[in-house]
DNA sequence: TATTGAATTTTGTGATCACATTATGACAAT
DNA sequence: ATTGTCATAATGTGATCACAAAATTCAATA
C-alpha cells in the first residue's frame, strides 16, 4: 500500500482546516492522483495533510455531496471507478450544463472580462507549446469558469464543478497516454459569439469545443484508456 | 430567538449520526421550517438533534455543498435568500435537467416501474383531497424521482435533489400561502409519455408540470410571497 | 494447496475539551 | 437618540480519546 501524498499548496491567510484540505483533495482527485476503488483512510488522509481526523472528515463529507467520492456501504471511502455509461453520462450533463451557463451568462458579461477570458486562453496556449498538461487543464477550467461566472446567480457552477470533478480522474489517465488532447479547441469561437453577444453561436461553439475535446473519445479510446490505467472492469 | 425544532423521525438501524441529522436538517429546510437569512447555530442543532456537534458539522458541510445552506464569510451558517432572479434560474435548471434525467430513463424503465410510478400519482390525488400538503409534496418529488432513478446512472439526479433542496424553502411559503398549487398537473400525461416510451412526449409533458406548477409563478406573484414570508430584501 | 476461524490491528464514528474569533449587551460620551 | 468602547457570552474550529465495527493476519484444519 502506497501511501497518500498531498501536492504542497499556500494556505491562504484565514482558510479553516477543513478548507485546505478539501482544496488539496480535490486537485489530487482533479489529477488522477487517487486510484478508483482503492479506499481512502480518514487517518491516512489526516496524516498526509498534518492534520487531525476531524477536519478531514468534514472534507470527505463535502466532496462526496459533490460527487468526487463515493461512500460504500462498508463506510469506506473511494473515488469512484469509471464506466462507458458514466462518462457518457457527465459528458452529456457536462454539455447540458455549461451551454445553459454561457447562454445565461451572455447578458451579464463585460468587455473587460471577455478581455480577461481572451488572456487566459494565450496562457493555455503557452502551456500547452511548454508541454505543461496539468497547468493547461487548470487554466481551461478557469477559461470556462470566467465565462460562466459572469453571471452573478449563476446557479449552474456548482453543478458544473460537480462534473469536472467526476470527469478529472479519467482526465488524468488521458493526460498521461494521449498526446494531442488539447492541440485544437473552440477558443476563438467561443470568444468571438462572446464578443458578439451571441448566445446560440456560443452554445455551439461549447458545445464543438466539449465535443472535440474530452468528448471525443470513442467507446473504444475510453476501453483501452482504462485497461492502461490498470482499472479493473466493475 | 426561536429554539430550533427538528420533526421526530425514527432512525434506521446502521445510520450514522451525522447521516441523520442530515435527514432531518434536509426534511426542515425543504418545508421552509428554517427562516432563511437567520443563522444556525452548531450547538442549537445539536441539541435540537440531541447529539454531539461532531455529526452535526458533517452534515452541515454536506448541505452546504448541496446548495441547501450557504456559509457566510463571518463563518455562519444561513439558508440562503431567495430572490425573483435566483427562483427563475433555479426553475430553469429544474427545466432543463429533469427533462435530460427522463430522456435518458425513458430507455431502461419497466412497466413494472411505471404501474409504481401511477400507484405514487393516485397517493398524490388523495393527499391532496385530504389538504396533506406536506405530504403531496413529498410524494410529488418522489413521482419524479422513481422516473428519473429507472435510469441506474442517473447523474443528473443529485443535481435535481439540490434544485428541489434551494426551491424547497420557497415551496414551504408557496403551500402556506396558496390553496390551489397541486389542483393541476401533468402526471397522466407523463404517465402515457412513459408507457409509449416517447421520450420527446416525456419531455414535453415535464416541462408542462414544471411550468405549470411551481414555475408559473410571476415576478409579482414571486415578490408578494417573499414579502408575505416576511423575507427582507437583501 | 485451499479454507476456515480466531486473534489482532486498523478504521470509522461520536463525544468532549480547549482555544481563538465573533457576536452581544451594558454603559458612557457626544 | 446615536455612536463608540469594553466586558461578557456565544460560537466555530480542531485535537484528542474511547468504543464498536470492519479488515487483516496467521495458524490450524481439510
Amino acid at each position: 500500500m502506497t501511501q497518500l501524498v498531498l501536492r504542497a499548496m499556500n494556505r491562504p491567510e484565514g482558510m479553516t482546516t477543513h478548507e485546505f484540505a478539501h482544496r488539496r483533495l480535490r486537485q489530487a482527485i482533479m489529477v488522477g492522483a487517487i486510484p478508483p476503488g482503492v479506499a481512502l483512510t480518514i487517518r491516512g488522509i489526516a496524516a498526509a495533510a498534518e492534520t487531525s481526523p476531524t477536519p478531514v472528515r468534514e472534507a470527505l463529507r463535502r466532496l462526496s455531496s459533490e460527487g468526487a467520492l463515493q461512500v460504500l456501504d462498508n463506510r469506506r471511502i473511494v473515488v469512484p471507478k469509471m464506466t462507458v455509461e458514466r462518462f457518457g453520462e457527465l459528458i452529456a450533463l457536462r454539455t447540458l450544463l455549461e451551454q445553459h451557463a454561457a447562454r445565461q451568462a451572455v447578458a451579464h458579461i463585460t468587455e473587460r472580462q471577455i478581455d480577461q477570458i481572451a488572456e487566459i486562453d494565450s496562457e493555455i496556449d503557452t502551456a500547452i507549446r511548454a508541454g505543461e498538461k496539468e497547468t493547461a487543464l487548470l487554466l481551461n477550467q478557469q477559461f470556462h469558469r470566467l465565462i460562466y461566472t459572469a453571471n452573478p446567480e449563476a446557479m449552474a457552477m456548482p453543478m458544473v464543478e460537480s462534473v469536472w470533478l467526476q470527469l478529472g480522474p479519467f482526465l488524468g489517465i488521458a493526460m498521461q497516454h494521449v498526446e494531442e488532447l488539447y492541440v485544437i479547441d473552440r477558443h476563438q469561437e467561443i470568444i468571438d459569439a462572446l464578443r458578439k453577444r451571441d448566445a446560440e453561436a456560443l452554445a455551439d461553439a461549447i458545445a464543438a469545443d466539449i465535443r472535440e475535446g474530452i468528448g471525443g473519445f470513442g467507446r473504444q479510446a475510453i476501453e483501452n484508456l482504462l485497461r492502461l490505467a490498470g482499472q479493473k472492469p466493475g
